[in-house]
RNA sequence: GCGGGCGUGAUGGAAUUGGUAGACAUGCCAGACUUAGGAUCUGGUGCCGCAAGGUGUGGGAGUUCGAGUCUCCCCGCCCGUACCA
């Protein structure tokens, strides 16, 4: 066995791996921990492209690294195995999502395997499995019997506020609740019935019931979160998507804004991420104002980031929507007015948001009061003021707004200017620009914007007619999904008030039904179940243990969302699986196991969760936090966000209106369309095989193909998002049969920096590939006494200096650059190391062992059988890391400042051991140096540590 | 519009963070060996030039002894977000 056989390598240790457990963690080591996390993935029919490992590459070589630098290293995979595809399957041929979802995780793990990770599968999870659900439902529960007190700023056990309900009423309670909730006292609590209690409780609730206006998508038949709309359509399939009022489970994240925001200071993200979580929280700081309606008891709050503007309001916008409309639209008004909620009622979000420029409004009639300088404004309706945010309200001030200003403009409103020597006439003045003084506004005339704003929240409330406030955007997240395929919610209605299911008779299963379809009354497709067991040999529903009357409540019908399950999975795989003699079957996870992985070091996933996913599991783990049922803060430490990797797909000319083909080269003014063909027909010269094409679609059995002079056939390329529908799908499974799972590895982290999105392209592999066989050729020479035959031969003499050099220059480069996450520029390192010993002839056991371990996180297989060939037993992942010495590298220098006649020149390289002060050597100058130095060649120079090198001529 | 990022050979990309630009790899060129292959090895390869040399990191200016790197303006590209008061 002389040659590089990597199907024979491979295939040995993924087997010895796996039947020794190598890879298995401890929960009491005595190491320091290390979790490095990837996103575990929806395990989708397609199988994985060689997009899908690129960030479980990354993670594994740091796994691997961190294994060899002695740290106990939690890396555990998962499948987070809810989710529509597997339902829109079911819709359309029967068959049950969880025989898909095991199908497509079976495939997923055959694949995995075959790449060589080193990940703990004994810890695997999987969001669909009801030992795991069981847990999301706990939690559910949690979150249902807990509040946000505002003023300890965390999450309390309910029962504590059903105590100062009975004692104090609701008065003194600062909680993040509906804002319409009213005050009441003791007695009145106590005199309220059960049913009047726990409606006033929901309001309270961390997760609560009530009546949203959703997006509803009708095409999928369900609800979706904000962060699930792209564009106006719904991020999966791209359907439009539409306003509508339903009774909906929501998650109270609002409450968090704040704490989320301050959050994001403790943790390593990439900025861009965190600024998106920061965009997406929306914090805004203003103030919010009272204004009083003529002839009215009503007033009208509204939120403003600009208090100083107040001397520039001329009118009042409210939203269509706003609750105040009705009360106070005059007679004379009342018709308009109510055509115009009606037609912006009828226009969807989508529609909205295209026709920007558009500027609709409409008058009420009725008049607000300044509250310093009680004029009169008119108030307006207008679609551009937006219900959801803030009070559903805005004081127009069109000096210092453009859309105030835009809509003063279009309906001949006055605009008032009340900034010092800024001209208006055609735009509103909006930055809070320091030099701007505030004119013509009373009290605050004269004052910077910053001093202005101040000074009037100090008189509002000195008034009572507004104070300083905070707005965020971010919104609560609705929880409920109309679909079958997603966790249960615990809870069953009582008097139609939301009760939840004892933790003792969790999981609460998923029912079967015989379609998966909404029901013809509308409910979701839970409502098909005819019996729903909850427990073994239990039927449908709780009468039994929980109704004295033996009646039978109805249970909830939604299914919680995807993010249910991934937003609290990481904890799961610190928990040992029940066979290895864990706790999971009595806790999410033991106290023990999280105050020891703590949470998670290192985490790669793709940037599109950045609203989603990554900020609901800081929500979830803030709270458990507060509930005391986890030792953490933040889940993930440091995230690194890597790039997509795209697939060049590749297209033929076709003429209009005919079955005729032209090479890229040909078309010149002819009409063309390009016709996606499959890039596996395609060779690295875009030369295309003519005769598979044909054979690939009936259509285009006879068509003609028009060539270039040489005969080949040229194809237009384009980078694209890898994707099956474009034929451009690169499958890992063959990168690994031709070339093997460590070229595979190698060549995707030396494609680019792990963060950037890069096109897939084939053509450069042979140069990982060849590596490969260059590392194995080090430890393979031709032995002259048998005829010059190859075979495995280390010299165990000592190694020679050149040999030394080169492989600590290696150990320092490729640590520093795993460390720095710069791996592509680790394995050039490990090329010119391979290049160079090769080309000394080197094959001393001092080098070729520390070689092997430095390169087995990224080719792992090659590493292992090189290491059995050294005459080692233990696996190499057991082996600790070779330590870097500087004294090999003979030539590591260190910049110096250089000072000529007493001025400071240019820097120099010079060795470290110059380093000591006061040391005097003559030093050698290049050509360029000379140059600077207008001739004068230094002949010594003396190192003072800290300070500028002076040259002794 | 706003926010974040980027722009380097034919190509993917390096550059010790202000110090010899183009590491490493692909591609290409030349050669060696060869029962010819998509094998292996050697050399070359930013551009212009036979050469000496000149020139060169999207364009323009600036700071500096010195700029791919820092500052300002312009051009182009990508990502996120959007009537947020």
């Amino acid at each position: 066995m002389t040659q590089y056989d990597f199907n024979r390598i491979e295939k040995k240790w993924q087997e010895y791996w796996a039947e020794n457990e190598i890879f298995k963690a401890e929960n009491n080591s005595k190491k320091e921990k290390f979790y490095c996390l990837d996103m575990f993935p929806y395990p989708s029919g397609a199988g994985l492209h060689v997009g899908h490992p690129l960030g479980y590459i990354a993670s594994d070589i740091v796994a691997r690294y961190k294994r060899h630098q002695a740290f106990n290293v939690l890396h555990p995979m998962g499948y987070d195995s809810f989710g529509l595809p597997a339902e829109q399957y079911a819709i359309q041929t029967g068959q049950h999502p969880a025989v898909t979802t095991k199908e497509n995780i079976a495939r997923y793990r055959q694949q995995m395997d075959q790449i060589g990770f080193s990940f703990d599968w004994s810890r695997e999870v999987r969001t669909s499995d009801p030992n795991y659900y069981k847990w999301t439902q706990w939690i559910f529960i949690k979150l249902f019997e807990s509040w946000y007190d505002n003023s300890q700023n965390k999450a309390c056990d309910i029962q504590e506020l059903i105590a100062i309900f009975s004692s104090k009423g609701n008065i003194t309670i600062n909680a993040a609740c509906d804002q319409k909730t009213e005050t009441f006292t003791a007695d009145e609590w106590k005199a309220f019935s059960e049913k009047e209690q726990q409606e006033i409780l929901l309001k309270y609730r961390l997760t609560y019931l009530a009546e949203t206006e959703v997006n509803w998508c009708p095409a999928l038949g369900t609800v979706l979160a904000n962060d699930e709309i792209v564009n106006g359509v719904s991020e999966r399939g791209g359907h439009p998507v539409e306003r509508k009022k339903m009774m909906q489970w929501s998650m109270r994240v609002s409450a968090y804004a704040e704490r989320l925001l301050q959050g994001l200071n403790k943790i390593d993200w990439p900025e861009s991420l965190k600024e998106t979580q920061r965009n997406w929280i929306g914090k805004s700081v203003g103030a919010e104002i009272q204004f009083r309606i003529q002839n009215s008891e009503f007033k009208i709050f509204v939120f403003t980031t600009r208090p100083d503007t107040i001397f520039g309001v001329t009118f009042m916008t409210l939203a269509p929507e706003h609750e105040l409309v009705s009360e106070i639209v005059t007679p004379e008004q009342k018709e308009e007015v109510e055509v115009y909620i009606k037609q912006t009622g009828k226009r969807s979000e989508r529609e909205r948001m295209a026709d920007i420029k558009n500027i609709t409004g409409v008058f009420t009639g009725a008049y607000a009061e300044h509250p310093f300088t009680k004029e009169a404004i008119p108030i307006w309706i207008g679609d551009y003021v937006l219900a959801g945010y803030g009070t559903g309200a805005v004081m127009a001030v069109p000096c210092g707004d453009q859309r105030d200003y835009d809509f003063a403009e279009h309906f001949e409103l006055p605009i008032n200017n009340i900034f010092e020597n800024v001209d208006i006439s055609k735009e509103a003045h909006s930055d809070k620009d320091k030099n701007t003084v505030i004119a013509h506004s009373g009290f605050i005339s004269g004052l910077m914007w910053d001093k202005a704003a101040k000074t009037v929240i100090e008189k509002l409330e000195e008034i009572g007619q507004g104070k300083g406030k905070t707005n965020y955007r971010l919104r609560d997240a609705v929880f409920s999904r109309q679909r079958y395929w997603g966790e249960p919610f615990p809870i069953y209605y009582k008097n139609g008030v939301p009760h939840t299911i004892p933790e003792e008779n969790l999981p609460l299963r998923l029912p079967e039904v015989e379609k998966y379809l909404p029901t013809e009354t509308g409910e979701p497709p839970l409502g098909r179940a005819t019996k729903w067991h909850w427990d073994e040999g239990k039927c449908s529903v709780v009468s039994d243990q929980l109704a004295d009357d033996k009646t039978v409540f109805p249970l909830e019908l939604n299914t919680m969302p995807g993010w249910a399950g991934s937003s609290w999975y990481f904890f799961r795989y610190m928990e040992l699986a029940i066979s290895d003699g864990g706790k999971r079957d009595e806790v999410f996870a033991s106290k023990d196991a999280m105050n020891y992985w703590k949470n998670v070091d290192l985490y790669i996933g793709g940037s599109e969760h950045g609203t989603g996913h990554l900020l609901y599991s800081r929500f979830w783990v803030k709270f458990l936090y507060d509930r005391s049922l986890v030792p953490v803060e933040e889940p993930f430490q440091k995230l690194i966000n890597q790039g997509m990797i795209l697939g060049e797909s590749a297209f033929g000319y076709r003429l209009e209106n005919e079955n005729k083909f032209v090479s890229k080269n040909l078309v010149k003014n002819q009409k063309a369309h390009p016709i996606h063909t499959d890039v596996s027909f395609v060779n690295i010269h875009n030369g295309l095989n003519i005769e598979v094409f044909k054979n690939w679609r009936p259509e285009y059995k006879d068509a003609e193909f028009i060539t270039e002079e040489d005969g080949k056939f040229i194809v237009h390329r384009e980078v694209e998002k890898m994707s099956k529908s474009k034929y451009n799908v690169v499958n890992p499974d063959d990168i690994c049969e031709e070339y093997g799972a460590d070229t595979l590895r190698m060549y995707e982290m030396f494609l680019g920096p792990l963060e950037q999105a890069k096109p897939w392209n084939t053509a450069g592999i042979t140069g990982v590939h060849n590596f490969l066989k260059k590392l194995w050729k080090l430890y393979v020479w031709p032995n002259s006494s048998k005829g010059g035959k190859s075979e495995f031969y280390i010299s165990e003499e000592k190694a020679n200096p050149e040999s030394l050099k080169i492989l600590h220059k290696t150990i320092k480069k490729v640590t520093d650059d795993i460390e720095s996450f710069g791996f592509n520029t680790a394995i050039s390192a490990l090329m010119i190391c391979v290049n160079e010993l090769s080309a000394q002839k080197c094959n001393n056991r001092e080098i070729l062992e520390p070689l092997a371990v430095l390169v087995s996180p990224f080719a792992p297989h090659i590493a292992e059988e090189l290491w059995e060939k050294l005459g080692h037993s233990e696996s190499i992942s057991e082996v600790n890391y070779p330590i870097f010495e500087e004294r090999y590298v003979v030539e590591n220098t260190k910049k110096y400042p250089i000072s000529f006649n007493g001025k400071m020149r240019f820097t120099m390289d010079l060795p470290l051991d110059l380093s000591k002060e006061g040391i005097e050597k003559t030093v050698m100058t290049d050509e360029r140096t000379k140059r600077q130095l207008e001739g004068k060649t230094p002949k010594k120079i003396i190192v003072v540590p800290g300070k500028i090198v002076n040259i002794v001529s």
